[in-house]
DNA sequence: GCATGTTTCAAACAAACGTTTGACACGTCA
DNA sequence: TGACGTGTCAAACGTTTGTTTGAAACATGC
């Protein structure tokens, strides 16, 4: 029946978005793993048989977590805010890279889903088929579109894939390593003081590298610097210790 | 006693170095999380309680686990591939990038430590503290070294760290991100065939960037692209959640 | 009023985990 | 020989997890 009103008393419906809502945050805090059935229904005031009432079971209860995120955030700000493709490349970039920070690092509901992409990239759950099709292509959808715009349509698919790997990495590193960074390099700006800085440098730093992968195609690049002794390229040098040898002291 | 041979009749200091092996396989394979000490021991072929005997618990077997490949790797190649200071700018850094990707791709247990160290970048342990101490600083001094050769000494702390997190972070994503990466990108090398198209393409596009950050200084950049509609930069519309409200939650 | 379907709850269930226990086998030294 | 420390083992412990149960509470339709 599912009456539409928001009556005092808390109904069906409440129940269920209530588990929603506090299953996102979960989700987001915890990740998929680490949230608990009971950590949840505890945050939404309910009981742990109301999951399995009202969505089954917990991978049931994720997914709809997902698709309840995706449609709000397609809703609220695509990923090229609101620039088309005749826009500049550069401002394109740099949309894109605000863009993506800001669903990672702002405070609050607003980086529920970025959060659980970013989990779902480093520690796949059983939904990632579903995250893959419904959010994370139209982003390397995007990125690809972009540095189309920068290097021209011609360029072979790898070149157009880690160009793409190497600006989508620089984006969610900062996110994914956050304990390690703040550790190692305190002295720069943490969460969401990050997102105007850290825009600016990504976006200058694969700027000036795309100009330059635009000036020379692939093979005319600059020739290497000389390297004594044709160290780094075959960098086997001298005897090397043993031929597979893990080194352990080998048993078996 | 700790006789050397691998006899049949397996004595005290082999079933520690048994599990020593079978401990860093399994946590290099599953992580520290998922991997169990039954699944350690049934691969050391020991029973569980020797774990407990030999290492106390789980986060001490963990730990032994980790010094020992550290010293390993350490006495083995270190991140510089033997090259100095006194080396080509260009060529330290290739010689990073490609250490840093052969140790997360390059098959079998040669890369048990590096696979540890980018689960440890992304899903800390209680062992953090340590493997940042003993490991990843050194890491990170050695990138902040061949981006002052580039930059010189005199750039901002910000300016450096970031541009040693653009080089990481493009070194890692690759196999932190290694599902959706081969899922949206299947036509990308994958595992160690990868290795060297992504040293040449992390070198070049890196290259390019910390050449351009050399000539021109900080805040003399080139004038940003104009923006249609101030969108992009000031984002913010309405008003902000909160003030202070960091938000940022690191969790164990 | 009464039967019916929906929703919630406390309580228990089964499995997996890290950890502990107590007994047994073995080598060493008095 | 007998006591002692070392190392190993099967078995159990206590906790946490996702999941299920059976009985209430509630609204609805005849």
């Amino acid at each position: 029946m599912r009456s539409t009103s928001a009556s005092p008393a808390p109904d069906a419906a409440d129940t269920r978005t209530a588990l929603l809502q506090a299953a996102a945050a979960e989700f987001a805090e915890a990740g998929y793993h680490d949230a608990t059935i009971r950590a949840i229904c505890r945050r939404a005031g309910t009981n742990v048989a109301a999951v399995h009432y009202h969505f089954g079971d917990k991978p049931q209860l994720y997914l709809e977590v997902l698709r309840h995120l995706v449609a709000e955030a397609n809703r609220r700000l695509p990923f090229d805010m609101g620039l088309g493709p005749e826009a500049a490349p550069e401002t394109r970039l740099r949309a894109f890279v605000r863009s993506v920070l800001g669903r990672l690092l702002e405070p609050g509901p607003h980086a529920w889903l970025g959060r659980l992409v970013a989990r779902e990239l480093t520690e796949p759950t059983p939904c990632l088929e579903v995250m893959v099709r419904e959010h994370i292509q139209p982003l390397a959808d995007q990125v690809r579109s972009i540095i189309v715009a920068f290097l021209g349509p011609d360029r072979d698919e790898q070149t157009l894939g880690f160009c793409g790997l190497s600006i989508v990495s620089q984006c969610f590193f900062y996110f994914h390593c956050r304990a390690v960074v703040s550790r190692l390099l305190p002295h720069l700006p943490q969460g969401p003081a990050a997102v105007e800085p850290l825009t600016e440098h990504i976006t200058r730093f694969s700027l000036a590298a795309l100009k330059e992968l635009a000036r020379r195609p692939v093979g005319t690049a600059a020739r290497r610097a000389p390297v004594p002794a044709g160290r780094t390229r075959s960098r086997r040098r001298g005897p090397r210790p043993a031929v597979a040898a893990p080194d352990f002291p080998h048993r078996s």
